[in-house]
DNA sequence: CATGAATGAGACTTCATTCAT
DNA sequence: CATGAATGAAGTCTCATTCAT
């Protein structure tokens, strides 16, 4: 017997996220998927129940890993600053970096094929910034707005401005890094 | 295309709205936009070359119309000041407001039916705003970035701290505004 | 505008009969049925929701037209004897001339695409030999057994008779329908 | 077919049985049946070359085990009379009892998938039947009717009979079997 | 020999667009 | 010009059979 290969999950999940890039959420098909990722079509239900499942889990899968990342460097024994900008440059580059996961994760947002479940692991990524807003907050630094709205603020701009960056086919320096650093900062500072 | 009745546009266009916001752009079909519109499926092919084309010139002519409204009382006689936060509260206020609109707008975004023509025109909204970055830069009041990223970010900031804001559930109150204010101002402060 | 043409159902009912008895319930696809209805394949969607629609529709389509053929010579004005003559020659002869309907509706006697509405038409067929065979107890010509299993009984009998019939490529003469007259009345008699 | 393991052959043929009861001959996959089974998917094809293969050859060992339980008390040295009614105790008790079986059975008969071989085998359940008709001839107490149209006839019967004795979820009693018994016998009586 | 993962043809159904009325 | 019935390509998913382990 051929065992379940775990690592094809991967290789469906890398398929999907590529072509995704190239032609979009909505020219997605399970018979490119299985080419692209070489592999049966019916292969595929063996792995997944359906197509949503697929985009779900890629989903879910990218929206934990990127939280990981972005608080890779967050130490709880650190204050707010040290930790804020450990995070919003782990960010920016994630988000810089990572285009096409990203514009997999935009694609997805406003899909009727999201289900709950997803929708809601946003949280996921949103935990740790609560806590350290609240820190800032303690500190007197960071204004006292509530901190869903601030992190659906920072979020939105750093990606806003990211979008612009790529649009100017500007290769991305050191000075952009501090700009938008500098944005979120003064944006947030008391 | 003869637009024999032009007002038969508007209802084809009103139609995809509400479509859209009910069942997202996936789910949209030409016989619920006929159905929608009262119109027959075949009469749209007298107006619109076909679907892609409701889409973007509704698309196209959202965006006119916001731009329009966001710089309603934009005054070139005045200061940075006084314009930039004309500009901010009526881009809060659309933003949250037109949901259906900006929902739209969103599904449209990522989506491959939309073309260069309703990708370009992003820059229609983004004129005004430069010209008066431009003016904030030379009072010494805004901060030495790239306007297209600042653009970026202030948009893609109040879209998320509205996004949250729905979320909540919260009623909009001033104090809200004023927070979004308050975040979009000292960001691109110097 | 095309009127929905109800001619189109008929159409479709008639290459699903002729298909079934040609390649069985199980070979029947949507696409030979257009094809041999001479109607695109996405028509047939038009008339019907789904494939189970139409088996459904056609096999509710035959039930009642074969309870009509069956009592067509039902007179109640007269007794036991003479209804009951005409409705067994009635029905001998139906299944006899129908074959491909009444293959049909075997066919889909067991099948899980038969709908309960369906399953209940029988009582249709039923209802009027129910009153005869009271009729014929009360004449104290019939049997007092259960008048749902008398109808079982003879309706199987003679479909069993005429399926043998078939087998031996028999021409139908005038003493086959006296046998099978004689078997049914005398099983029934007291 | 190499049948290194007979056992094996009557766990499918048990689980096909069983799944057709179930889900009916429409929804029976081989993978359902070799979890019904307890055998690998794959092992199914060590002992049959097909699915048809499985639903024939159950077919007919059904077949055949029937012809012997409802000949099992025919005795050759006895007359029409005690054999006859033996012969249709038996039947009517299998008939009822073995459900499945029957249900099995009937799935098939109009079904593409069975085989001519298996078609063909009704004979064997016809064989004893005729030579007894024919006795019950010479003896002046049959009918002179052709045996196979007797045959069928009979068994038809029989089978709407309890088809509906099913359907009025009535339990089987003494006084049912009295009453199909004078139906078969007062039929092909002289 | 046993297993169930792999395969792809083919099933049902949807829908943008065309066309007859 | 208005209409919606007609069309068939294309999408998702199933499943008999094969094959690697």
């Amino acid at each position: 017997m051929k065992p379940r290969d775990p690592q094809k999950i991967d290789r469906i999940h890398q398929a999907t996220l590529a072509l995704v890039s190239e032609i979009g959420l909505a020219g997605l098909t399970m018979s490119k998927i299985g080419k692209a990722a070489k592999v049966g079509m019916g292969t595929i239900y063996t792995y997944f129940e359906s197509k949503e499942e697929i985009i779900n889990s890629l989903y879910q899968s990218l929206k934990r890993k990127h939280a990981e990342e972005i608080y890779i460097n967050f130490d709880k024994a650190q204050s707010f600053s040290p930790n804020f900008y450990a995070i919003f440059h782990a960010f920016f580059q994630n988000c810089y970096h990572r285009e096409a996961e990203y514009f997999f994760l935009e694609q997805c947002r406003a899909s009727p094929l999201l289900s709950l479940d997803s929708i809601v692991l946003e949280e996921v990524v949103f935990a740790k910034m609560n806590t350290l807003l609240d820190e800032g907050k303690a500190e007197k630094i960071v204004k006292n707005i509530d901190n869903n709205l601030l992190i659906g603020y920072l979020m939105g701009g750093i990606q806003g401005f990211i979008t612009q960056l790529r649009r100017t086919d500007a290769k991305l320096t050191q000075t952009h890094i501090e700009a938008a650093s500098a944005l979120c900062l003064d944006a947030i500072k008391i």
